[in-house]
RNA sequence: GGGCCCGUAGCUUAGCUUGGUGGAGCGCACGGCUGAUAACCGUGAGGUCCUGCGUUCGAAUCGCAGCGGGCCCA
């Protein structure tokens, strides 16, 4: 039987229950389980890093997939989707680091790597258990008992297994690279590890002496002066125009520079020169090919043995000097202008970011401290055109914040730019939604994308399976476990980790023994691997066979260089081809002024502070419904607020008809719809009409993944047309205590609708949606599915569906609203009964849905009656006030105007109307008795309302109130306004609903208690009076009495229990 | 510096694809209802549609340039 609910909503007792029964019933296994015949959905869950707590917006993106998935559940998808946990890597290090007081890589070593290991493993596996907890909080609903983990052997042979297949595909490269460089983590970082922040660095001009040209310098500028010791070029632009110039220094001394022209001016006023003179100019490409000298070749000993020339370089562009300083060792773009050229990659730094021997003078400096001694020595050379510092966007290590320095290491490679024309195809056959995260955003990225530095110099992470001869330096790629061990002439199982794997050594060929490279993989790359990982290939074929590639997946749009490239990357090593079929692509969440969140910034809004104070359903409709899903999330408190108003109304919406259903034994297994069709009314079609159209609107949100709309719909069905409308309209029907078959026909009608707003709610706030389905159909029908979430997606049912109805109605709830404004207008209160409403409609429709809705009309309005007039036709009581025309009269009665202006003005409208009409002119009595003539254009008109009436406009045309009281309606009032008078003192006084009373009312006002005495028997069965007295003599007694004044006219009630 | 997205009332937003008098919700003010009641409903005020230029008879909508915000890159 349906349970009568009391409390007001309460999100945190529903969930804590709704938690509890799922756990108790195995609600998710169930559902999962109910499914497995369905069609196959293979999601893929982006693993979160594991830091230990979760943000909003990564509860953000496991609410859409939660809301989605549940959404496919319901449409009988078999879904797989296990959780994902990324938990290698340097942030784990580096947090591990600072718990143990670490500062650098020496105190790991002696610590000993196995137990950083250790540690590290054991700080991701406590923070992976804290962060499940919360997501569950969210209501997600997962595979949690069983997640993919990255530290895991299986996980890890999935990458081993995909280098291999690198390697074996020729894709796979080795060798010396400018890479970004942490000195403080002492290793690589991948450039979506760089992040960008400003920072001030010295700016400094320096001059190279020209080889065999007295006096002559090539001018150069540079932020890095640490980088001068490594100078081993410097590039023009072929097509830009240089010009050697003589400039004339303070002291009077001069000397000859070379520079872009367009920049000699820059160069003259930051060297401070007095006074220039251009000697010559050429081409880049004429430039290029001079021969010049190192300014520290004195101090570098291998500085004096290269070679310095100037060298192409399209990339250069026309700022500072138009020559740029070329370190091959320490820049990406200068690496590139080495290998082009043969110049020697000379990179006299170390990992730690200190000179090397190679550096002369410089040896064990470190670089940042280098800067003032490099300047110190340019200057005492008189190589030092200019000093300063600049501000600019500087990469930073992600993690340590330490500004990065670009290095040429040896670094392992996959070839992206061999499979970049197959990736962006890929693209292509892939759905993005929104389109342009495909099109726009990913392709852009992946077009620029150059080969993808997969090592790292660090610990905790996947071991490159990479194994070389010390010998012969023969390289041998592992795959799998299995392999290394047979190679490896190894019995007992061990764990693949650092350092345990790097004591494997592998005999080689040529008698020698081949040891494992150092290095781990890039973190990027294991998630890489997840959509063949997770289904536990390579170790099992049939899942993979059976599941792969992803039918779906969704991250935020930080992803597209992220998870959305890493896991396409080695998805064409792998297999060829992309690992998923469609992306959703979602925004981030900012702040309430649209900044983003960040702990620096201190705005970062804990989502489980929210389920705290509103639960997760109002987290859940909040962040759904708030904005689309590909746009940032303004993350607004009052929003939150609104939508948890929201869901109390549907809440009260759900509970209102309990306690009449459950006083009246209703039973829905026992009534159908069918059953009661000839009972339905207008209002009731209206609303299952209303009910399909949503779920159809849902539908289509649905298919396009537009979960704002989808949400936003539900919500407003629910405040617009079931609390705001057909509760109201059916109110009094369910107070009706006879079995009545129009009761019967609202009850059911609510519970059809009840039912499928359950339903459509369920992907959205699976809490509240559970409450309800548990009260309202588990309670009924103990044959039901056991959880809602097991339940099929309400198929639209096209024999509801009246669209015409539903436009009547909206036309009809716009009469009430105009009605209701036009009272306003007369001044007179819903509570007093009115005469009629006249509506003067617009169309054949209006006048339809007038006539179809009467009774909905009369009802809402309060009113007697309901008049129509003819379509387009204006209501004949109204009067027509002439305003004539002084533009127009004037200059045609010169001084008579003066007469003329007040004798039209008295003339009714409607005569003078026909009269044009008829005659094309009206004959005006003047005051003095004489007549004038006048026409059409003299003559404005304005229609007058009757008195006691007031208009208002309405869709369906003008409405107008007539307000004016007779005896009846008087008497009707005043004893409404008794009623609610004695009902607020039956409240004050907490009386149960059904329970009898004495009352007696005394009213001064002789005409005002005649009134209200001929509804005294209305008045008492109202407030359900056994003993009711009224009267201007009536002795006013009981357990509460109360002096009133009602419109002017002082009252005295008393009420007692009986 | 580049790519993509966003900019509409105090706040959150719809409308933009396909040009034709900008629509909601919250908040505010006033009013109503009182058998959902510490709930609910109505009415009203409130807009340089980021700025400028252009296309057009007509631009929130299309184009260009700029400004501000976000993500990503250099």
């Amino acid at each position: 039987m349906i349970k009568e609910i009391t409390a007001k909503y309460n999100a945190e007792q529903i969930e804590k229950k709704v938690t509890q029964f799922w756990e108790d019933s195995d609600a998710y296994r169930k559902t999962r389980e109910h499914r497995k015949t369905g069609k196959r959905l293979f999601f893929v869950d982006g693993p979160p890093y594991t830091t230990g707590h979760i943000h909003l917006g990564t509860a953000w993106n496991k609410i859409i997939k939660d809301s989605i998935l549940r959404y496919y559940s319901m449409n009988n998808r078999n879904i797989l989707e296990r959780p994902g946990w990324d938990m290698h890597g340097l942030p784990i290090e580096v947090r591990v680091e600072g718990l143990l007081g670490f500062k650098s890589k020496k105190d790991i070593e002696s610590f000993g790597v196995e137990n950083f290991i250790e540690k590290c493993k054991e700080f991701a596996l406590t923070q992976k258990q804290a962060m499940t907890e919360q997501f569950q909080k969210l209501g997600v609903w997962m595979q949690w008992e069983e997640p993919y983990m990255t530290l895991k052997d299986d996980y890890i042979e999935a990458a081993w297994w995909t280098l291999k297949q690198a390697q074996e595909k020729d894709l796979l490269d080795v060798g010396k690279r400018v890479v970004n460089w942490c000195p403080r983590c002492e290793t690589a970082i991948a450039d979506s590890e760089v992040e960008y922040a400003d920072r001030t660095d010295p700016s400094i001009y320096v001059k190279f002496k020209v080889k065999g040209e007295e006096n002559t310098f090539i001018v150069i500028w540079t932020t890095t002066p640490w980088t001068i010791p490594s100078n081993i070029a410097v590039a023009v632009h072929p097509s830009f125009e240089y010009a050697k110039f003589r400039a004339i220094r303070q002291d009077g001394k001069e000397e000859i520079l070379i520079a872009a022209t367009t920049l000699i001016e820059n160069v003259i006023r930051k060297g401070r020169y007095t006074n220039y003179e251009i000697l010559e100019t050429m081409l880049g490409e004429d430039v290029a090919g001079l021969e010049y000298e190192s300014p520290l070749a004195d101090l570098i000993p291998r500085q004096a043995e290269f070679k310095h020339n100037v060298y192409e370089a399209e990339y250069v562009t026309a700022e500072n000097t138009g020559c740029v300083h070329i370190a091959p060792g320490h820049g990406m773009d200068d690496f590139n202008v080495g290998v082009k050229n043969s110049l020697p990659i000379f990179c006299p730094v170390g990992p730690n970011g200190s000179y090397t021997e190679e550096a002369g003078k410089y040896a064990g400096m470190n670089i940042r401290d280098a800067n003032a001694v490099v300047i110190e020595d340019l200057l005492e050379r008189d190589r030092l055109l200019a000093e300063g510092t600049v501000t600019h966007r500087y990469g930073h290590c992600w993690r340590c914040k330490t500004p990065i320095i670009y290095l040429a290491t040896e670094q392992w490679f996959l070839k992206i730019t061999d499979l970049k024309e197959k990736m962006l195809e890929e693209i292509d056959s892939v759905d993005w939604y929104p389109d342009w995260a495909g099109s726009a955003r990913f392709r852009t990225w992946v077009e620029g994308a150059r080969d993808w530095c997969i090592s790292r110099q660090r610990y905790w992470g996947i071991p490159i399976p990479v194994w070389k001869c010390r010998k012969c330096g023969k390289l041998e790629v592992i795959g799998t476990k299995a392999e290394l061990l047979e190679k490896a002439g190894i019995e007992n199982d061990i764990e693949l980790h650092r350092p345990y794997v790097d004591k494997v050594t592998i005999p080689c060929e040529c008698g020698g023994e081949k040891k494992r490279v150092e290095d781990v993989f890039d973190v990027w790359f294991d998630s890489a691997v997840a959509s063949w990982a997770t289904l536990k290939y390579p170790q099992t074929q049939d899942q993979f066979d059976e599941w792969w590639p992803a039918d779906f997946i969704t991250e935020g749009h930080d992803q597209t260089r992220g998870w959305f490239y890493s896991q396409l990357g080695a998805s064409m090593v792998g297999f060829g081809r992309a690992p998923y079929k469609s992306v959703l692509m979602h925004g981030f969440t900012l702040d309430a002024g649209g900044k983003k969140m960040s702990k620096s910034l201190g705005n970062v809004i804990s989502p489980l502070e929210i389920i705290d104070r509103f639960g997760a359903d109002t987290l859940r409709a909040y962040v759904l419904s708030a904005s689309a899903p590909w746009d940032d999330l303004k993350f607004n408190l009052e929003e939150i607020e609104t939508v948890h108003r929201s869901i109390n109304i549907l809440w009260n919406v759900f509970r209102f008809p309990l306690p009449y259903m459950a006083l009246d034994k209703f039973d829905p297994m026992k009534v159908s719809l069918d059953s009661v069709k000839d009972a339905l009314r207008e209002e009731d079609r209206w609303i299952l009409s209303r009910a399909q159209s949503v779920v159809k609107a849902v539908d289509e949100a649905m298919s396009g993944y537009l979960l704002h709309k989808a949400v936003r719909e539900i919500l407003e069905f629910a405040l617009e047309d079931l609390s705001r409308w057909y509760i109201q309209l059916i109110r009094p029907r369910t107070w009706t205590e006879a079995d009545d078959p129009d009761k019967l026909a609202a009850y059911c009608v609510l519970y059809e609708v009840y039912v499928t707003i359950t339903k459509l709610i369920s992907p959205f706030m699976p809490y509240l949606a559970e409450e309800m389905y548990q009260n309202l159909i588990r309670n009924v029908d103990p044959k039901a599915n056991e959880s809602v979430h097991m339940s099929d997606w309400p198929k639209v049912n096209e024999t509801y569906l009246d669209p015409e109805l539903e436009a009547a109605m909206s036309t009809a709830r716009s009469i009430v609203e105009a009605a209701s404004n036009a009272r306003q207008k007369a001044g007179r209160k819903l509570r007093w009964p009115i005469s009629r409403i006249v509506v003067s409609p617009e169309s054949e429709a209006a006048a339809k849905a007038v006539d179809r809705l009467r009774s909905v009309l009369m009802d809402q309005t309060n009113s007697k009656a309901i008049v129509l007039t003819g379509v387009g036709q204006s209501w004949d009581e109204l009067g027509l006030e002439v305003i004539p025309d002084p533009g127009k009269i004037g200059p045609v009665f010169k001084k008579d105007a003066g007469k003329v202006i007040p004798a039209l003005q008295k003339v009714e409208g409607f005569a003078l109307k026909k009269a044009f009409a008829e005659n094309g002119e009206f004959e005006l009595l003047l005051a003095d008795g004489t007549t004038v003539t006048v026409t059409p254009g003299m003559a404005n008109y304005k229609e007058t309302l009757p008195e006691g009436t007031a208009s208002a406009e309405s869709d369906a045309g003008l409405v107008y109130v007539d307000a004016n009281l007779t005896p009846e309606l008087e008497a009707e009032g005043y004893s409404r306004e008794v009623i609610r008078r004695l009902q607020d003192m039956r409240k004050e006084l907490d009386l149960i609903v059904d329970e009898n009373i004495r009352a007696s009312v005394w009213i001064e006002d002789k005409r005002v208690l005649a009134l209200v005495e001929t509804l005294k028997d209305l008045i008492a069965e109202e407030v359900r009076a056994d003993v009711f007295n009224i009267g201007s003599g009536t002795e006013v007694s009981g357990a509460l009495v109360k002096d009133w004044d009602v419109e002017g006219i002082a009252m005295k009630m008393g009420i007692a229990k009986k």
